[in-house]
DNA sequence: TTCTAAATAGAATAATTATTCCATTTTAAA
DNA sequence: TTTAAAATGGAATAATTATTCTATTTAGAA
């Protein structure tokens, strides 16, 4: 397989891609998916950099170059790096294009919200409270993790990356109604993380009570004193989230809880086995 | 003139050239100026083409780089290189990131890796497949969510999302391990939410698989032209997530579905119920 | 299963790119 | 001016980086 004329630039190149990119070989399927994925990186570092990252050879590298009908990696690499040099013009004239128009308008919305969120996080999260959670978490033999409603992806989600970095986590989830035989198996040397926003789900509130008769350690995100959640848990981290066509971002959520989960893997001197 | 400690990072080297600038010699004069004029053009290039640029040897730029304690040019030009990985604003948040150490340092990172997310979105989101997307969506009858592993949570919060807009839809959640049959009851006259990311969870595939056979539209968030999704979906919407730590954001891809949700709501010309 | 062609990994080599070195020029002090 | 120190340009060299080549593996056809 080898073509006569190389994409020209990146876009003809990703068209190339979803036309050709399925009858690749195993490996250089690989390269493309890799390639793609992360476009910048391919454009600032080294074909040596590039494929230890991706898990190849250099060589498959300049071999995928030249099925396309480039004369090596670096012919193709400049496709990369052009495309850096240009995306900031295009940005203005296409972020002034989507602010007013249809769901794109939406999505700017949200984002911004996400934003909004993160701005006041910085300001309300306390730095001290925030180490004494992590020194809680890193503690505990198992995570539990309570998260109903609204909140219950940003739970499933702390699982997820509890579970990757080798942490001991169970999402209470609550099914078959088995939500408080769930919790039930904490005890001391556990923690629990509990995750509740206005309005607070009352299963939340229900699972909670049974973890502090069991006198497991409690760690809970909520937005504001006043929380149920609050006066319950050992420690409380606040986290107030914009929102936006009434919907609450859930953003800086997640961010604390990426971050929560790095810093007590961190501490417990874990490193990090991939997930799916 | 030789300085002991090199500056860390592209802020550092700009503070020390505001400081320090005026009294190099001409030519270095010449060099520092035209670096600070267009450093995308200094981490994309290579030396010579650089000092050919500016009308200098190369050795130039190395005796340039190592007047500030670097060893070469090439050590100057990674924090340029560095520089153009980062988010392309929101510089204070990286500055006071890294000024404050531990897990409030992580949560800054996470926050900045979400903007640069929300940044590409609006490179990569295509507004006509988008609104093509929720056209389908709006047409369905009961809307079927598929998303697993690192993505469930997206999913799971999808569901949320449709549900207090009042659009009928089902979460896959594999339950049981009933995920086919959940699936399977799916048909034309719905639509499948499917979202994935590298690595492409085998579940989500399989799942996939089975909805086309009922033929039911598939509609597919995912990253890159080369997902075994884009080929499968009859509308696919590409979505690259930044990561940080090792961690790829979901928040893109939060805001994506509160915005599909939003104009889904919209099109049907249904108000929103409030959830829990 | 056997055979053939294609694909791959990794070492060897070629090409490129960065850096050093030194002769020459410039700058500024005496 | 004169002189010494600093700065510069450019060729020579070193280091890095990309590419080629070949033995081995893998995938697919017969």
């Amino acid at each position: 397989m080898t073509l006569t004329m190389p994409p020209r630039d990146f876009e003809d190149f990703k068209g190339l891609m979803a036309l050709e990119g399925d009858r690749l070989p195993r490996r250089l399927k690989e390269v493309a998916r890799a390639l793609l994925t992360s476009p910048d990186e391919v454009a600032l570092s080294t074909a040596a950099q590039i494929s230890e990252k991706i898990g190849v050879q250099p060589s498959t590298l300049v071999r995928f170059a030249q099925v396309f009908g480039f004369r090596g990696f670096s012919d193709l690499q400049s496709l990369f790096r052009d495309r850096l040099r240009e995306t900031p013009f295009d940005h203005r004239s296409r972020i002034a294009s989507l602010n007013s128009k249809g769901t794109t308008a939406l999505f700017n919305g949200f984002a911004q919200a996400a934003n909004k969120s993160f701005e006041q996080a910085r300001l309300t999260l306390d730095a001290e409270k925030v180490e004494t959670a992590v020194a809680n978490l890193a503690d505990a033999s198992t995570v539990y993790i309570v998260a109903s409603g609204r909140s219950f992806p940003a739970g499933a989600y702390a699982t997820y990356a509890f579970g990757a970095l080798g942490i001991k986590a169970v999402l209470v989830d609550q099914v078959g109604g088995l939500g408080k035989t769930q919790i039930n198996a904490s005890s001391l040397n556990d923690a629990v993380l509990a995750i509740s926003f206005t309005p607070y789900a009352p299963e939340t509130l229900g699972l909670i009570d049974i973890a502090r008769t069991n006198k497991t350690p409690i760690i809970a995100i909520t937005d504001n004193v006043m929380s149920p959640l609050a006066s319950a848990a050992q420690i409380w981290l606040e986290l107030s989230e914009a929102d936006y066509a009434s919907f609450r971002s859930l953003s800086a959520t997640f961010a604390l809880i990426m971050a929560l989960s790095v810093a007590v893997a961190k501490k417990r001197g874990l490193e990090k086995a991939d997930g799916s």
